[in-house]
DNA sequence: AATGAATGAGGCTTCATTCAT
DNA sequence: GATGAATGAAGCCTCATTCAT
């Protein structure tokens, strides 16, 4: 009983610290970088001794490899949570779209500095983090591509090379984002930018009458 | 006079001294990333002693932004030597778009390895690398932009954000050549692979008459 | 409670660390001279890790100071408490001086190669220990001074400019001590010394009847 | 005929190159002092590559050993020039010597920073300096005690350790002069200065009849 | 489990010295 | 003889990691 007790203690300040080094962590890699970033700094600031870091981490890197996959794990969470029900048509499809891009965008508000760690860094620490992101980003293009089959199959969309069109949403979506944490986007409400990333999404830029040029092909 | 031609060939020498570190410090860099890479590294590669580097760069950060420079001064030179003629019509501005692209195309693949590196790391370098490139990016978009407006006001092109859509197009051109350097491009020939994201482009993915969606608006 | 018995132990043992180096670096510095001297000597002699010197001392200058303030803050300990009664006639003042001198030269003697160290290079090192050692002077100068107004007021020392006598009574000791310390001295016992300086500063070398000087300026 | 032209040329020449490297060698050791400054700050002051600094001198050593013996070899040579003729009596003796201190004086008032720097740093360099400032000082020593001595046979100096007293006089001197260029001497002019000490060194500071005393002992 | 003192490998950088021209 | 580019040994210092308490 007691020792059980005991252990469950143990167990919770364990993970009190854990977490202590992991915001630690975090707001260090923020404030420096992750180069510039050392295990003193992070001790220093969790308030734990250096070796306590290594009870609960193998290295610099694992540790930032535990916040890149928290940020991911949510990123993808968000994203995949929001049941598009299968839209019939072009405005349904689009105003699914709306409404995801804009949940999206609320999560990145709230993690605007962690977001621009990790655009910024994440693929620089290593090969196995340029896969992270790869994967991520594929699991993006995937979700995309997915509904754009479906509206391509049901004659809302032209038929094209959805998976070239599918990284091409991913682009954008990235660069935007790159712009907005980096406050570089030109000065606009986050709804009309939505909008408007989406009627280029759908329409493009040129003034076609988009069946005919398909036809002619 | 003979000091004249000490002078010259001095000059010479250093300078073949100069390009051997960077071009050793390139291949260094793309082979191990340039935090992982270290000053004897390069000194190693180019066959000189520890402190001819010295002699000729700051630190590993100053070769490294020599590099950068180097190559971003290309891309950009490339991208604006094309003298897009003013098109007149959304044929002749979808062909010089994809000219242009080609062209871009290209140089990238001639510098294949050095594209990879400076996309994954420039960033994370430092603030000022961040700059660099934000600045890169924005001249591109400007151009971008440019081409744009002036389609817009030829009445060839849609009235839109025209701000917006150039970063968009930015962010497409960004990951498709990140996914090409790393070999992650769907199986496409490049020829294809232009027309297909000047389509969507040019067209969005929607099955719209543009015409009549913005005269509802 | 454990953690401060901890805490106790690691302080105990980090001062030992600190003195090890402290004794090694002192050791070091007299056999090789300061600039001779380099960190890793000194460690080497403390037998502890390079990491461990820098965890005590910023660098090699820091650990120097801490030598020279050790050994300034004991001389000039020594020097100022003697409490010299204040002495009423010349005798006295004579005799209060001797003693004062003998204790200094005992002090002296113990410290000998660390006293020898401290007037060969200190002033050298940097301006900060030519500043340090310029108070240390400007302190011993200053209660010379002190008795010599003192006695002057009281009748039974030469009215004079007590701030250059004071300075020259410096002089005298500075260059006894120098001597000394190399060996270089007249063959003499330290008494004997002593006992012949006083009389120059009391009388000088020359044979006059100094009232009557004194009385024709 | 020409060949001997030539090398006098040749000759020419080199010696003011060699006088250039002694010029800058002065100017950069006084504004750095000897251990902060390097080669290349004083060839590049001289304006010659660094080469040349190795075909005049062995090493940074040598070239300040050579100003060191310049400057030495100017002061003894000063100081000895000055034929005291015997004096006979105190007040001839008295007036000689505040002669030679006066030509010393302005001496070392002419070679100011050379002087700070001399006596600052040169002891510090190494044991042959060392022994280079003991050989000085002891020649200025002797000079003082002879004079001394004589005075003593003479009659018109007290019987005394004269080689203590001369040891103590040119640690009065060399405690002017370092104060003097330090600039923190007692504001006075050099002519008070040279009479106040020369007072101190010939009655001391008490007030006694000397030779009571002395007869006395 | 937590601590923080100790470690030492490894990279950076300087600068006296050489040597081809 | 003069030059200055090249050299590399030598020392500095950091910091991830270990380990005794």
């Amino acid at each position: 009983m007691i020792s059980e007790l005991r252990r469950k203690k143990d167990e919770d300040r364990k993970n009190q610290t854990r977490m202590a080094l992991l915001d630690a962590a975090r707001e260090i890699f923020i404030a420096k970088g992750y180069h510039q970033s050392n295990i003193s700094d992070i001790v220093a600031r969790a308030k734990v001794g250096q070796g306590t870091f290594y009870r609960n981490f193998k290295d610099k890197r694992e540790i930032f490899e535990t916040l890149v996959e928290m940020f991911v794990f949510d990123l993808v969470d968000k994203f995949t949570e929001m049941k598009i029900k299968q839209p019939t048509n072009t405005r349904e499809y689009r105003e699914a779209s709306i409404t995801a891009l804009s949940q999206l965008a609320r999560h990145i508000e709230e993690n605007r500095d962690m977001t621009r760690l990790f655009m910024r860094e994440t693929k620089a620490v290593d090969r196995n983090f340029e896969e992270t992101i790869k994967k991520m980003c594929s699991r993006f293009a995937e979700i995309a591509r997915y509904h754009l089959d479906n509206a391509i199959k049901a004659g809302f969309a032209r038929p094209c090379r959805s998976d070239i069109v599918a990284e091409s949403l991913v682009g954008i979506g990235w660069r935007m984002i790159d712009e907005w944490v980096n406050d570089s986007l030109p000065q606009t409400g986050i709804d009309e930018l939505i909008r408007e990333i989406s009627d280029f999404a759908f329409m493009g830029f040129g003034i076609v009458k988009a069946r005919e040029i398909i036809e002619k092909q």
